[in-house]
DNA sequence: CCTCTAATATGAGCGCGCTCACATTAGAGC
DNA sequence: GCTCTAATGTGAGCGCGCTCATATTAGAGG
């Protein structure tokens, strides 16, 4: 086997494909690694080959899901939106595409995203922070709000983003409905706590 | 043996003392329930007759660390301190009680006090949550604070928490100076999102 | 077409948290 | 002091995520 690129890429996806089924019916934690690769057509050992760990190849899942969410957001994207709107849509249509994962990842998260887990690059949940934050960074640069509030500031907005994804994994509102009222209100307090922006109301 | 209290609370008490012990020297995760036992002087099993989890071995560590932060809080408590001061030394008063188990502590609460997980009352976590929570509220009831705006600021309240606790366990200044200034930040920001109360200064 | 090699697949095996059928033992009742 | 029993202790064993020595195989080079 002299580079062999396409079949291995079929592979891939073959697991990608278990892990969505199996994790989506059993959950994840009652998904175990031999279930996969018997679901997938390979052995026990070759999952790894492919992802470092069952939590890697979730995770996987969800990257790619935001992925896809964020050239929904560049296409969508309109000029004359308010920042909370911009921002609003940007987590919406990220939540958007997880939304078939969504029975499971409350296990995976809870690794995954734990706010007492340094977020190192070297882990897909490290470097999902990494671009949501450089995202709204982005969007914060663009209407002038910068310097070492910055910094705070973007501890904040993934604090009240991290509470946003768990209510937003257990809302049992026939569409989340619900969830959309709750990351309105986390993001007005976030908006309003920046000190250059955004004008002083903090209540409901 | 038809009851024997004392020898079985010395027991659950050299198994506390192996876990405060060998969870600080190896961390949790590197810690087998098998060296826990050896420690302790029983057999691999006989420790699950004492705690339903290794997890609930260290938490019953938090949950004991915690009553003693309350006494002391309940017996220093002042009548002349502002809500943020006497929210800042209830949470400070718990945070030192828990440094001797700062290092490990990231890996316990990472489950434990996750947001993805739902806090019930049969996980010492949800306790954990629950009983801070129930203080809080105590402390917000005697300055007038009510209502149904009480339930989403407890949540956001426990957010900032949470993240507080995330900071503090790899907060490297000297005596975690970095962690106050972190608490009294997210308490002004909580105080500050409160209807009824506190003045409306949000930012530094 | 055959060989030779590096990329890939394999599954026995490890230590883990935890369970459970069974052994042990401390004390109550006589 | 003996028996009987319920509380407690025990450790072999389970399935788990994951590793690693080994087997297999696709293609390059002659």
């Amino acid at each position: 086997m002299r580079i062999t690129p396409k079949a291995k890429q079929e592979t891939r996806a073959r697991i990608l494909d278990a892990g969505s089924r199996l994790f989506g019916e059993l959950g994840f934690g009652a998904t175990s690694t031999r279930d996969l690769a018997g679901e997938a057509g390979i052995a026990a050992g070759t999952l790894f080959n492919y992802f470092a760990t069952k939590e890697a190849l979730a995770m996987t899942l969800v990257v790619e899901a935001l992925e896809r969410g964020l050239e929904t957001f560049e296409a969508r994207r309109k000029g004359a939106d308010s920042l909370s709107e911009e921002l609003f849509s940007y987590v919406a249509t990220g939540l958007r595409e997880l939304e078939p994962y969504r029975t499971f990842l409350p296990e995976v998260f809870e690794t995954a995203l734990s706010p007492f887990r340094p977020s190192d690059a070297s882990r897909l949940g490290g470097r999902v922070r990494h671009e949501h934050l450089e995202m709204v960074k982005g969007i914060l640069a663009k209407r002038g709000s910068s310097g070492p509030h910055t910094i705070a500031s973007l501890q904040l907005y993934w604090t009240l983003y991290v509470g946003v994804l768990a209510f937003w994994t257990r809302d049992e509102s026939a569409h989340q409905e619900e969830t959309w009222a709750v990351l309105d209100q986390s993001l007005g307090l976030f908006v309003g706590s920046i000190p250059s922006e955004g004008g002083t109301d903090h209540g409901s």
